[in-house]
DNA sequence: GATGAATGAGCGTTCATTCAT
DNA sequence: AATGAATGAACGCTCATTCAT
């Protein structure tokens, strides 16, 4: 029950947005009545956070697998990362806009443990950087946390326009963004 | 008057949103009462649509601005819209957080002019790459939207975070994006 | 069972009134869940009848003991009276502002039990003080039930403010009382 | 229309209780929506707190008038204290039972301020006893708040059964209770 | 130009109670 | 003897909007 809740909350959610979304709309699509959702979730704002916190958790795990592996350089894991986030869109896109989009409805209590993990997510993101520098496959710069939100910005913006079922696939898109990244777009050529 | 409210308003809503934020707030932020708010706009939502269209108006005038300037290559247009987007976040980050996450309270009818201007800022700016291959200063690719969306990401995402009053300053971000726009990140040397 | 859930109730009827306590809080403080409460009381109202009940049921028998008593004068009684009723403070004085709260929350039939109770201990005073009266220990008056009433407030309103562990006694209280009662507060000596 | 709001809910609180009238009830008793409610009163608590206030402040300023005057005796002022409260009843019984009955229901900082002037009241009266045994007026005793609490406990239950229209005047009630005060209830004759 | 009073619809939440198990 | 899930009705409150003045 408390998953269906979920499910169908953040399908409303991501449609409507939070606030516009009413317990009585989630009940109704699922045809109970408001007091069932009480029964469990304590509040609205208690299903927006566990959908906030079962988000950016699943995120920093699917990263933290990735820079485990001590085989793959850290290009290979740069493009891995860059992948896993396209790949989200299609089963976490909805989740993902919410995340970004709802989170300031949180309590304070709530907000600082979704940014510590969400501050621990881009951490990580700038040490694979910064790594990456020190074994000379990225090349230097005094500001590697610069890098990294504009990295980021490349895909967290994806989940605003892209469409996995268009033309482009999700492998293509990983394909161009990463040598967006590594290469940039200047014709190396003219040199 | 009118401006009076668009600027108290764009203060309020971007601190707490559009539907957080009544209509009482805003007149008693300017101490007046609901009647004159209501003299000058017909509705809540037409305040916000004002709002919209007067950020992105302003984004493409200046972007067409910059693209009109026959004198200038390709790679120093796209230097100058990244500089001008970045710059903008001091004067107007509150206003583009508002149209990215406000839009969609708009109506129909509203809602399409923005996306339209919107749409229109993306295909300029689409359209300076695809020149820019063409005159081969960017290197080739099959998929210069994704590309265009891409560059979008970078900038767009540091309305999120980018702080213009830090360590690091608006000159210094774009650099650091143009950079990363044109030649990535990948140690060169290494080939 | 139905004890502790009465002893349970008294607590929170008192802290928190009777609306206010919710069944949900008395089962919760119990450890028990609804089901069990509801399978010893068909309702809250029920429960709130046996605490009334009970608290004026025992006070009526106490004043029976009393009064019983053939060897003892009219002042004596009264005395023994206003110890009993201070004295149970200390034991009872949660169920009588739960008594004296609470009461209208109860429906007609109960109500109308409790009141005949309520009313059969008053009158008892009643004939007790016209009783002195007739024997020369009290004096005249021609309205022995107000009297009754103005030596009943005297009490019932300590329930509100006496805290039997301050440094007044309880026995103390009552002989106080028993002054106030049988020889005002006037100065006799000016006479 | 605030003091509209007043006298209805007066009328309700007395009746039903505060937590048993809804603010529905109160509009609708008045013919006008929930809307207009929360124009003039921003919480339902705000009502009480206003009716609580209203009452005490009425009750300290008559018990200060009286108290006031230098040519009366010590005794003539507690007559009139006696008098002014059982003769309150009859404008004011109903607030008074809402006072002593609903408010728990206050905030604390309400609650802080109300309770600050019921504590007045009762230093006044306390004064004026002890004013009264200082002048010989009354007889000494080494608990002097104890007997205030006395006095005052018996018109304050007046409160709960007193019919001001009944076959006892509120002037015959006065008198009996000051003669009860006063003198008790011992026929001084025995002696 | 602007006010102040009022509306009406909706919202998040609570809670006594029921009932199959 | 007791649980756990669910109901349904009500409640306090908010707010965009209207309108006579």
């Amino acid at each position: 029950m408390k998953e269906k809740i979920i499910e169908t909350s953040i399908e409303l959610f991501d449609q409507k947005g939070f606030k516009e979304t009413s317990v009585q709309e989630i009940v109704e699509a699922m045809g109970v009545t408001k007091g069932a959702f009480y029964y469990y979730y304590k509040s609205k704002e208690e299903l927006l956070k566990d959908i906030c916190i079962s988000y950016i958790e699943d995120l920093l795990q699917q990263q933290q697998h990735i820079l485990q592996n001590v085989e793959k350089s850290c290009t290979e894991k740069l493009h891995e990362i860059v992948y896993m986030l396209i790949r989200n869109i299609k089963a976490r896109r909805k989740s993902a806009r919410i995340f970004f989009r709802e989170m300031r409805h949180l309590h304070e209590a709530h907000l600082q443990e979704i940014k510590a993990k969400r501050r621990a997510f881009r951490e990580n993101y700038q040490k694979l950087i910064e790594e990456g520098i020190a074994k000379g496959e990225f090349k230097q710069t005094h500001t590697p946390h610069m890098v990294t939100f504009g990295i980021l910005g490349i895909t967290n913006w994806s989940y605003y326009w892209f469409n996995p079922d268009g033309e482009i696939s999700e492998e293509q898109l990983a394909e161009i963004y990463v040598d967006l990244i590594l290469n940039g777009i200047k014709n190396q050529e003219k040199k």
